[in-house]
DNA sequence: CGGAGGCTTGAACGCTCTCAAACGATGTGG
DNA sequence: CCACATCGTTTGAGAGCGTTCAAGCCTCCG
């Protein structure tokens, strides 16, 4: 299972796997859990020992801060995994909330880490994750201190849109993971998606009041870049999105396949 | 030298590493380099090859936006580590840049991660490096969306003189590797040291303009939060500082270790 | 059908930016 | 040693973007 979420991860960047290591992986047992729309699955500061793969579902990390607005650090998407920036912190950093109803296979930390000290190439796909992570964070940061409302809201859709897109690859296994809640399934592959989403949470994702979501998504529609089903979001001018965000697509790779994108650039999850 | 490095961020937190695993370190040969001040070390976009220790000096890596404006994403002081949200891709995603005149001791990607494969406790510890790396990224990141300019002047403030004090255990071997420009050597240890830096630079890292910081900085001289030598800053009320920025001294550890500060938190790097 | 939560819109405030100009420190060449 | 150039700092004025507060509306769900 873990190992179904790295190669969807990874692609064919990582390293060749030999039968031991796969082995290795198939020890690790993880613990399935599944929890209810809006629910809290851990609190900050709660001892932080599990590694989680998201199964199906949408949830998020974030931040409380001191005079009560909430940071999200960011969303989860199926086959992504969460939790690899506290592998070495006896402490979570953030809290994690469910969007819709979600189900997470949890792996202890300490069993994972045992795992890539058996293995060299485990050990790299696991520095290699999460020095993704970290370059994605970048990404984000570089965004929030640089951009503004406009741009960060249109990447914000497209990276959405972009990152759905990649956990297709779960779907045979996993059925329509997304579907229920954020995404109608026959609009499951269509270029322009729809996206079903709280506006706060875009709002806290971005640094930014849900008010000035509101504005700036009124603004999108009346310029034809987005039309609104319901509660739902559809992109209809996704090149016209893209001039505003400052999107670059694909210009960074690895190992020739390519990769997620947040901020100006794309990067494998 | 990396083993140098390596203890002194994580101090007593890591894995004991055996005689085998300080063989494989000393393995590994860096190349030295120096550099001028306000000097280019690399541009984005060029291959990424190296992982870099600082020996000396004061360096920020950055990028470019579009339009034109600079984003500092992290600086480096001595005895911390550059490019490891790199060691997974073959392409740089930040320039390096120098403030000081400074040296580094390259070591190449490849034969790191090589000596990782070799040894558990090694691959723990880079993964724990780059994990924390992405940690304090997080910090910088709820900061920058969240905090105001104050908040993020004040902590920026405490969180230079922190990481400038944990480089002291490098001085002994490297002599005084900051004063030459940002602190004179008799305040080095002093509570209150004498700051350095452009502020242009504290702008470019805190995503705010020159002209605010500068604005920021008068009210705090006003209000004797802070005084001025010359072009330096010197730090006067540590606890008013703390009270603006939102410090939350120590609340994180790590194996009994206090450490490094970013955002509202502390981490080591 | 009624309530609750999320969405929408308006008005006013304030933080931070941009532009612009003067000042000061530092370093260089004559 | 002085004159000058250069770069960073300082300060003011005005504009813009995003926020807060407040109220009304729509939708979905029980």
């Amino acid at each position: 299972m873990l190992l179904n979420s790295i190669v969807g991860c990874l692609g064919d960047a990582g390293p060749q796997l030999s039968k031991q290591d796969h082995r290795i992986l198939d020890a690790l047992i993880p613990v399935q859990r599944s929890f209810g729309r809006n629910t809290r699955v851990f609190d900050e500061d709660q001892p932080s020992d599990y590694l989680l793969l998201v199964e199906r579902g949408l949830s998020f990390t974030f931040r409380h801060q001191e005079d009560g607005s909430r940071q999200i650090i960011d969303i989860h998407f199926p086959g992504e995994l969460v939790g690899l920036d506290e592998l070495s912190l006896s402490d979570r950093l953030s809290g994690l909330m469910t969007l819709t109803e979600t189900s997470f296979l949890f792996f202890r930390k300490a069993e994972v880490l045992e795992s890539c000290a058996q293995s060299p190439a485990l050990s790299e796909i696991m520095i290699t994750l999460v020095s993704r992570g970290q370059a994605r964070l970048t990404e984000r940061m570089v965004g929030l201190a640089r951009h503004s409302a406009r741009q960060r809201i249109a990447h914000f859709l497209l990276e959405v849109r972009f990152r759905v897109g990649r956990g297709h690859w779960l779907r045979s296994a996993q059925g329509a993971a997304l579907s229920s809640a954020f995404l109608k399934p026959e609009e499951l592959l269509r270029p322009c998606s729809v996206l079903r989403m709280p506006q706060a949470v875009i709002a806290d994702t971005l640094g930014l009041s849900s008010v000035h979501v509101n504005r700036v998504l009124r603004e999108f529609r009346e310029r034809d870049l987005i039309c609104s089903c319901g509660h739902g979001i559809s992109l209809s001018d996704i090149e016209g999105l893209k001039d505003i965000a400052g999107w670059e697509p694909g210009e960074h790779w690895y190992g020739g396949q390519p990769v997620m994108a947040i901020g100006a650039r794309c990067f494998a999850s």
